[in-house]
DNA sequence: GCTATTAATGTTATACTATAACATACTATA
DNA sequence: TATAGTATGTTATAGTATAACATTAATAGC
């Protein structure tokens, strides 16, 4: 259960670990881990937050990037294509994935207070809609699911 | 379960039994079921898709309503604070409810071919999320579930 | 090495989605 | 009828995303 973005952690290594990891990944499928796409990653993973495109292309500004926004969403597109990254699609906004190098289909845990997101990977989510998919007789190709609440610290700050 | 929508179905009768509950929970909640907001309910009903707010617009002018977006976008906020409507995250687009009167937490099957959308209240939605969010002390406010995929017609279709 | 092909980036312009702000009109109540 | 609250009309603008085309860089076959 990947839920612990929520808790106090040692996120240099997080960051660090994660980077690696998308870089095996990358080298082992091919993939072009260019510069721009590994700063756009970088920039996911300084917060356990999600982050619209415009707001990833003034700090790719501040780094003397082109930063038109086709340079920031082509490189969502590559990170979210290839499962390093996910679009929260309730804020319109971009995370990094915290669940890296395994198949997943993710749900997200969105505090509305302090904008934080946990992923986590419930344990029954593929079966989860299988029941109302063949009732349908719809196919499934991918899931959206996003909980919109309050997270632990946000809780305790509006009770006291 | 009413995912009935994808199949054949008697539809004018579908829309009127709709807009009927509707007015009748307005009057019973006391909520001002105006001119305005019953022509948007009317329009997204037409339909089992979900449609952008500038698509209703077109729609009002051909009505010979004002339609400038604050027109939409308020009646819309009115149907889905009450429950008369969904928004679709994917598809930044909005519905008529299938699941009027009584509460529920909806999952959506949304068709990428036909764009055809059928809400259903999968059995186990209230408690799908619950085991995660207790974990992460997380407090659920409320949820956003959508499949993508192909209904019933564009698979056989997209087969043939 | 050279060349054809594909993939990635740079850049401009534009489309699509949503809200702020303020004026006006309607509705309920005292 | 005065008043407060709600709904609508209207203009302007903010925020999100992509189309289109030029240029450069990486790959693959000769
Ligand atoms: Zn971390
Ligand atoms: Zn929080
Ligand atoms: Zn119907
Ligand atoms: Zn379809």
């Amino acid at each position: 259960m990947e839920t612990l973005s929520f808790e106090k952690h040692d996120h240099r290594a997080c960051i660090a670990k994660s980077l690696e990891i998308v870089v095996r990944c990358s080298k082992e499928a091919e993939l072009q881990f260019t510069p721009t796409r590994k700063k756009v990653l970088e920039i996911l993973l300084e917060e356990h937050r999600a982050l619209g495109a415009y707001e990833i292309l003034e700090k790719l500004r501040a780094d003397g990037i082109s930063s038109q926004p086709p340079v920031a969403y082509r490189a969502l597109d590559f990170l979210v294509k290839n499962g390093f990254a996910h679009k929260i699609e309730g804020l319109n906004a971009f995370i990094a994935c915290t669940i890296l190098g395994k198949a997943h289909s993710p749900a997200f845990l969105i505090c509305r207070m302090c904008a934080a997101v946990a992923e986590s990977q419930p344990e029954n989510s593929r079966e989860y809609l299988d029941d109302t998919a063949q009732n349908a007789g719809f196919l499934i190709e991918n899931t959206v699911i996003e909980a919109q609440g309050l997270c632990p610290k946000c809780q305790r700050d509006s009770v006291g």
